[in-house]
DNA sequence: TTCAAAACATGACAAAAATCATGCATCTTA
DNA sequence: TAAGATGCATGATTTTTGTCATGTTTTGAA
């Protein structure tokens, strides 16, 4: 299927510009790159499992994936979406608790992985990228707060609109500019937005018959950003 | 009302075994007690606003403070309850935004003003206390996403369930050991649960028809905690 | 103390959303 | 390539939840 480039080092890596570790000093990068693990997860593979130990953290380099918790009634909830660059696992680690949540990759994924110790010890060297982590702890929580009040007070169709802004902004368009670039099924998009399968199905033919978008199985077309827009009713 | 004893020394502080700040080196207390300001906030007053510009952190000393964000139609979202030992303000700090919520005195409140230069010296000097931000950040972002799974999975009557034995974790009973040692309106706590009042107040009558609960004015005494842990529907 | 405002309570109704049922399409794999 | 499984779609129905209306109680300020 995809295919990646060789595993390199940190120095060559394309998300060396791009995730947190970017702002480490130079020689804890070295370390870091001495260390790392690289490896490729399949489509659906587990990167890891809700309620196991965290040995590490995962820096994605190329590829999708998917986080998602398990309500009490084994319902899956998606929490977030991870794309290259974006380092994941960090949570468990950090708060010293078994992962609260899975992590699966959506395509095709090249990961880095970077043992707990190595991790903790850098963090503590570098009071940059310390600060760096915090930053980023402290905007998922505020994107976890702002997700958490639109669950309480919004309607499905403007939360189901909103969210497949969300997965345009994370995963962007194909080269015709319309087109989501990732493919999720009808039931991972209602547990993205918290509701019923039959609903987002049901909403979707909706957006489609209003011509918001357009639908081809799992590809979805944005016709009419700035309806969607409106139909999501954001303030900002 | 309430009397505080004369604002003090952190050395001698309540909190001083409580907050984050416990962990903080010795050298950088001292330090933190001779910049800090001291203030008692009347219930209802406001510590800061949603949307204004943050100049440091609040540490609370005695008190309840409610944090809540305002949804995008002006509806209040209550996201998160603190008490004395814990800290607030830092989210945006750290984020370098501003305040993305407000906090709010729910009854006479003690709390210290850190000012935010010093925050982050401090946290840049003393790298135990910057693994201390990062693992309460953690905590609340795992917080955050449980309460968000819920909200999409649950139905309202097993999240009011749960509100009240939150609200009882949080702030325990009063003497008698059944009474919640806090008074928050009927709206308060739907939007602590994210529903409409009238639910609420239908669904607090139901409990007590069930003899769960006692119910007098914003009194809410717990009679049958297990039958209510039952009702919320709890995993853990 | 009194009066107005706010909070609480409850019923009736409407709207939203979930569930159940069924059929069709698409994908997988023997 | 056929058959079973899975995913998608849609209708019918029920349940849940929100909204509106109204009355009562409580609270707080003059």
């Amino acid at each position: 299927m995809t295919h990646f480039h060789d595993p390199t080092t940190c120095q060559s890596c394309a998300q060396r510009f791009t995730s947190v570790f970017c702002k480490a000093k130079q020689e804890f990068i070295e370390e870091i790159n001495e260390q790392k693990i690289c490896n490729i997860y399949k489509k659906g593979q587990t990167l890891f499992n809700e309620g196991s130990y965290p040995f590490g953290v995962y820096c994605i380099n190329d590829g999708k994936v998917k986080l998602s918790h398990l309500g009490d009634d084994g319902k899956e909830q998606i929490i977030r979406l991870l794309r290259g660059g974006d380092v994941l696992g960090y949570r468990a680690l950090l708060s010293g608790e078994r992962y609260s949540a899975s992590a699966i990759a959506l395509e095709d994924t090249q990961v880095c992985f970077i043992p707990k110790e190595l991790f903790i010890s850098v963090l503590k060297s570098d009071t940059g990228l310390a600060f760096e982590m915090m930053k980023l702890l402290s905007d998922e929580l505020h994107k976890a707060e702002v997700k958490l009040t639109h669950l309480a007070q919004k309607p499905i169709r403007e939360r189901l609109a909103e969210t497949l802004l969300f997965i345009k902004e994370t995963y962007g368009f194909e080269a015709d500019g319309v087109t989501l670039s990732v493919r999720l099924s009808r039931e991972e998009i209602a547990n993205l937005v918290g509701t019923a399968t039959e609903s987002t199905i049901r909403l979707l033919s909706e957006f489609k018959k209003d011509g918001m978008v357009e639908l081809d199985g799992k590809k979805i077309k944005i016709l009419r950003q700035k309806e969607l827009i409106k139909t999501a009713n954001l303030q900002d």
